[in-house]
DNA sequence: AGCAGGTGTTTTACCTGTAAAGAACTTTTC
DNA sequence: GAAAAGTTCTTTACAGGTAAAACACCTGCT
């Protein structure tokens, strides 16, 4: 990912994450669950910062089904890992990653935006984007200029560095985000974004999202 | 998720805007993708927010592979939603999430824990850890105690009020988050599960941590 | 002992985000 | 054509995070 979605918490990320989240679909009780994979003792398997939670979850409320945190938990922690190994690259740069997701906004785009598209766009508040316009305009990578007809509303645009900059950027993050997915072969990415997207479909709003195959 | 994880970002996200939903993407483009499975015309499916920021730089960058984007975008974005949804409820009870995080870590591990521990257990830097504290020691939900041999270390115990807390929270939590997932079939959320845990694998340090099924 | 060096926790200075209020305009409504 | 109402963007006061330094205390070496 990159410039533009939400990163899940202001701030930076921390890290944090660990959730707990959910582990498997099954009816509670029964133990251990044929399809999905999941005994600690065989070795390798399910063995993650997440999983570690859940079991100490289970232990203390054993009555509690704890599944969902098998896969919210993970979605978490994965994001905050991610942002944080991305953010690197982007301090060297001298940037924020919210700073990062407004210009990447107005790049991906194509266009100039006003302050409140580009508020939108970046899921962040007005008062945000105004403060992060105010530093990016003093370091040169974004310009703005009024609107003829109305006087309230602003048009912001890349600068040439601007532009330069997110360009150079924006591979970099996409080969370390397909480094870490190579640990999931061509069909296991393809099955994961169909998963993440009926569920972002339900966050989103969309009720019913979930035909998927057709 | 819940208790526990941390944020992706320190901040919050700060998604709050809350992003209703993206306007309409208009498709500008067609753009068709060649090599990666996935065809967006027959059907509903792949068409929240991601899909259209994906279009934009495809449209941007036809050079540019953009696939990790479908699984790293939505997975930051699922994070995103996930958490200012569950914000409410822990709002509701006086508490934010690192704080709810906190408490989460004593009640699961079932024993006192030190600040560093904790830091450790909810993925944050020791700085903030003791500014919770200082907070929920005011307000009742944990005590704290000096370690007799090493006079440097404290040892923190939820509170009775604390642990009530944690629990009449967490079920809610679970309850939000299995309604979310409901949108997957058993088989579905199973296989997110495991394909997380692959990623989180590699994400979290494993290199070959690929193994999942022994 | 005495002290160099390491560890656990807190403090400080600063930065950034949010909510709410404010300022500047436009559009509605009577 | 004003006043009322709605927008767009900015400012203010404040909450909470971080990095780096400060503290307080242990350990090990001599």
């Amino acid at each position: 990912m990159t410039a533009d979605q939400g990163r899940p918490e202001p701030g930076e990320v921390t890290a944090g994450n660990a959730a707990p989240g959910q582990v498997a679909p099954g009816p509670r009780a029964a133990g251990r669950d044929p399809g999905t994979a999941r005994d600690d003792d065989t070795r390798t398997a399910r063995d993650d910062t997440v999983a570690h939670v859940v079991r100490q979850w289970r232990a203390v409320h054993p009555d509690l089904d704890t599944d969902p945190m098998e896969i919210i938990g993970r979605i978490n922690r994965c994001a905050a890992l991610f942002q944080q190994a991305e953010d690197a690259p982007l301090r060297r740069a001298g940037l924020s990653r919210p700073e990062f997701d407004l210009l990447g906004a107005l790049r991906r785009t194509g266009h100039e935006l006003t302050p409140s598209e580009l508020a939108r766009e970046t899921f962040s508040s007005g008062a945000a984007v105004t403060k992060r316009l105010k530093q990016l305009t003093e370091r040169g990578l974004v310009e703005r200029r009024g609107d003829t007809r109305d006087r309230r509303v602003a048009h912001v645009r890349l600068t040439d560095a601007g532009r330069d900059l997110v360009d150079g950027l924006l591979p970099e993050q996409l080969a370390h985000e397909r480094t870490v997915l190579a640990g999931l072969d061509s069909e296991g990415r393809g099955e994961l974004a169909t998963l993440l997207c009926v569920l972002l479909g339900r966050l989103e709003g969309r009720p019913g999202a979930a035909r998927v195959t057709g």
